[in-house]
DNA sequence: CGCGGATTCCACCTTTTGATGGAGGCTGCG
DNA sequence: CGCAGCCTCCATCAAAAGGTGGAATCCGCG
């Protein structure tokens, strides 16, 4: 069973993390962790060295690049290894990008070590994992597509959460107050909001987006 | 030296952080690790029995009580453990509350494992230690007491970037909607802003409320 | 005890925002 | 082509929110 080892790399900011992962990991059959990077260049680099089976890789690195693009770098290139997010957000902004950049699987931190180790397996085998939050939302996303924003409108929504007034958006966006008043009384109907910081709220919350 | 080991106690709702904590503290000489705890409450209980010296402690459980209020309940009662933050979040909104519910020490995840280790024997010999970043943003505050918000101020603003209108922040605190405009007016003049969504939007950006 | 800061409340007035109901132009697609 | 969805703009009215200037109470602290 333990004949060829599924490969390991960690790419986590914390070493705590990383430390947590190898010690989690470490004692499983047939699983060798057998590099670590602190950055997400630092992962880019060392996935395309080759001899990797599956990257865990946090979405929030402190400072450059983050882990979705590091996956898309990773994804993009042929023979690449399978890539598995290990983070602690599952908003629509942290899932979404990410299962664009070609992420195998989704699991949170606060994952049990068993489902983890599992989920490295259906990774090293191609197959997905998701969390189940990340499922639910992503069945919801499905299943309710009236609640999607168009781009016009998260365009608008992003600056009111930035606190600027309706006037400020127009001169911004080359559109009069009234276009802007229009937006975003969609906008509101849509999250069930009536006000605009409620709708930057629930937006937050949903993670339609980003701050 | 290793006559008494320093005795800890892991408080942290993910598996993978409180085995890079052991993983990195059990290699040290001189500290034990004796327990840990998934959740706020447990860690409470936990403490409460007795045997431990330092409790390192999460700020951010899933569900229930919080670390801040985990660390008021524990530092509550005579012959108390240290407790040390070791946290992700280096905000106003979570530091304040942190460290006056009695914390020791505010260390944050990313941190070297040395300091960690370093830390630990701080806060057991019952002296403070702060991450970098924290100490700047204290000292910052000491200077500028002016940007600091009240007690009250803050309660109001967090509400503001729930959503909530005046008349309904003024019902939520049993104020009148003239009272709840008053402790606006002065966090716009504070922040140096003038409509509640750029208030929420730079008090996120210095921390002064979480989101 | 007196002071300053925090908190609570008030009134009046201006500006901004939201609700409603259209209307015309553009684009992609069956 | 014709429809649907998106984007743009408009006017009008009602409701929040913000600006200003007080004012009274409470509390900790020197």
């Amino acid at each position: 069973m333990t004949a060829t080892p599924i490969r390991l790399l960690l790419a986590d900011d914390h070493p705590i993390v990383r430390a947590g992962l190898r010690a989690v990991l470490e004692t499983e059959d047939g699983i060798e962790v057998v590099a670590e990077a602190a950055t997400a260049e630092a992962a880019v680099a060392r996935a395309a060295e080759g001899d990797i089976d599956v990257v865990l890789m946090d979405l929030q690195f402190g400072k450059g690049m983050n882990g979705a693009e590091a996956t898309a770098a990773i994804t993009a290139r042929p023979g690449a290894p399978r890539v598995l997010i290990v983070t602690t957000y599952d908003t629509d902004a942290d899932t979404l990008p990410a299962i664009e950049a070609g992420a195998t699987g989704y699991l949170l931190k606060d994952a049990p070590p068993e489902d983890l180790a599992a989920a490295v397996r259906t990774a090293a085998a191609g197959r997905t994992t998701l969390a189940p939050t990340v499922a639910d939302r992503l069945m919801n996303r499905l299943r309710t597509p009236g609640t999607a924003l168009t781009r016009r409108e998260t365009e608008v929504l992003t600056l009111v959460a930035e606190g600027l007034s309706n006037q400020a958006i127009g001169n911004r966006l080359h559109l009069t107050e009234g276009t802007v008043k229009s937006h975003l009384a969609r906008v509101y109907t849509k999250l069930g909001v009536d006000s605009r910081t409620a709708a930057v709220a629930t937006a937050t919350d949903l993670g339609l987006i980003r701050r």
